[in-house]
DNA sequence: TCGCTGATGTTATACTATAACAACAAGGTG
DNA sequence: CACCTTGTTGTTATAGTATAACATCAGCGA
């Protein structure tokens, strides 16, 4: 099956994570430049820090880190930093754990799909069309515009399932 | 196009929404007693609150209604009230709006959607089977077992696309 | 240099939810 | 009836998430 769809799929222990991180903040670089965004070093270390792992990250655990780094932090500073991130798809919220979580493709909004593992935290990211498209029509055919989509589902990762049989 | 698959469609302002509560109210006596669960009084004024409008109702509006009734309460009293309201199927939560919602089908277990207007605020729910399925094989393709959906959909109703064109 | 704008600092507060233990009510058992 | 068990509710305190409001600062152009 392609895998086309899944902008980020559930990552193995071990792979090379200082390469994920890179990269997103490689393109995070290039597309603040691209469309006259401020990437600042506050913004950026939010940005690296939610990048940490590929699980949900919640507000005050950034701050806590914020404030590891030394550098004095409140609330509304790493609120804003997220409010940056997630009006220019840098990161997503995950609704249902009040966390969140970077975007494996910010280069174009889209509408995405996560998979949250129970188990383990991971999440992966999909950007299915099949989904997408179906709502909508369902939502049209009530005469419904949608203007958002939250799909949000919680379960186990394969790996877990494995190491976790039920 | 069949409805067969909408457990809650937008209701117009002036239908006969004393209907819609007692329905509510007596579904679930009825289940309750078939389960052996105790619908206590405190359980069913909330329920009966959170199915004043066909809105999503945040528990601490629900906690100024009791007090409003003149009964002493506080938080513990009204989430443990949703707790059970929520366990056995008679409300839903909206995870977006941390708010509740009265569903339009406890009888069975079910997996829903839900289309909220960002304008009126009223909510549509849905089972659709569709939708549950596209999102468990493209979940399956990963490896992963699905224990919940969350799917919330934000955007206009058609009463609300009319009278605020955009 | 000045003044504008956007970003960050800072304090305070609002909103959402749960922990922990006490009191109470209903039903079964002796 | 006295007693116990269980589940529900009362009560106090606190945890967790998010924003309002105003001050300050840095960068940039007039
Ligand atoms: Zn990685
Ligand atoms: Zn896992
Ligand atoms: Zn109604
Ligand atoms: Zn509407």
């Amino acid at each position: 099956m392609s895998e086309k769809n899944v902008l980020s799929d559930f990552k193995p222990d071990g792979h090379n994570h200082e390469a994920c991180i890179d990269t997103a903040l490689a393109t995070a670089s290039t597309v603040c430049r691209e469309r006259g965004l401020r990437l600042t070093p506050l913004r950026q270390r939010v940005l690296e820090l939610v990048w940490q792992q590929h699980m949900p990250v919640g507000a005050y655990d950034l701050l806590d880190a914020l404030r590891s780094d030394g550098r004095r932090a409140d609330p509304p500073t790493v609120y804003r930093a997220l409010e940056f991130l997630l009006e220019n798809g840098f990161v997503h919220r995950i609704e249902s754990l009040n966390a969140y979580v970077g975007c494996g493709e910010p280069k174009h909004a889209h509408s995405a799909q996560f998979l949250i593992c129970g188990n383990c935290n991971r999440v992966a990211e999909l950007e299915d069309p099949a989904i997408s498209q179906i709502i909508s029509e369902k939502a049209d055919g009530l005469g419904f515009r949608i203007s958002q989509q939250t799909i949000e589902v919680t379960g186990l990762c394969g790996e877990c399932r494995e190491h976790a049989p039920a």
